[in-house]
DNA sequence: TTGATAATCAACCATATGATTGAATGTCAG
DNA sequence: CTGACATTCAATCATATGGTTGATTATCAA
């Protein structure tokens, strides 16, 4: 009846449910992919985030809104400008969501906890770049 | 450069990143996570998929295909019945790459690394709060 | 053969999504 | 005030999604 400790890890509720939803499909673009990766450690103008992609501002702008519905970005206008900020939070739960099936990976989960060993050592989040 | 030793936390690929917009789309819907976790354990029939929920054995069908096509269920036709697999291969790779935000979670990351090991010690999958 | 069963296919519908272009809003600089 | 700039709003379009019902395919049992 109770619910468990970690009520991210049931998502049996309609309401942690719904915002997995969101984070999933959030996730499942390319572009919005790529504009959290490019708000990792940096906050940005959403000119700025829209300046590497090919396609129109206003796009970059409906992506953005689509994160910000999904919280995973946060928007603070100040006069014309809004500069965007990663909120990792509920990806935390989107992982622990996963991470259910983390026995089934098992020989790679060594490998998974050395790589985020690693992630935790480093300071910035920067990939090594292989080798 | 070259690509990093784990590729798969490299989404620069199209491959890689196809793969993960049909898992993370996939993922999305709380039909196709739930019937993942029906599949936690265990393989079933389409029609035994199907049963819990309310909606048509044949909206259930279209979604185990979604599942199929982003590599989470496998199905093994058998005369008249199909038996579905899940397969959490995919997942890694999509775990992996939300790991890639863990350092936000700093502090919530003990918690993590504590759910793991618990998942990791019980013999089955079965969280407190299950169906 | 007949008939029930398991699953998919097919057509259809309503709604959502991702993109576009053009207009509007709001702010800063001259 | 004028105008450039940052961003969003609005309308539109093509396509995708999630659901339905009805038909079809294929298998098993009597």
């Amino acid at each position: 009846m109770a619910k468990p400790a970690l009520k991210l890890v049931d998502d049996a509720t309609d309401l942690e449910s719904e915002r997995l939803d969101l984070v999933f499909s959030a996730l499942s673009d390319p572009v919005r992919r790529a504009i959290l990766e490019q708000l990792d450690g940096k906050d940005l103008l959403v000119s700025e985030i829209a300046e590497p992609f090919d396609i129109s501002l206003q796009a970059v702008s409906k992506h953005i809104q689509v994160l910000v519905r999904a919280g995973l970005v946060t928007q603070q206008r100040s006069g014309r400008i809004s500069r965007c900020r990663l909120d990792a939070g509920p990806i935390f739960g989107a992982a622990l969501w996963l991470n259910r099936y983390s026995k089934y990976w098992q020989g790679q989960f060594d490998t998974l906890a050395l790589y985020l060993d690693e992630l935790a050592r480093r300071p910035d989040g920067q990939d090594t770049g292989g080798e």
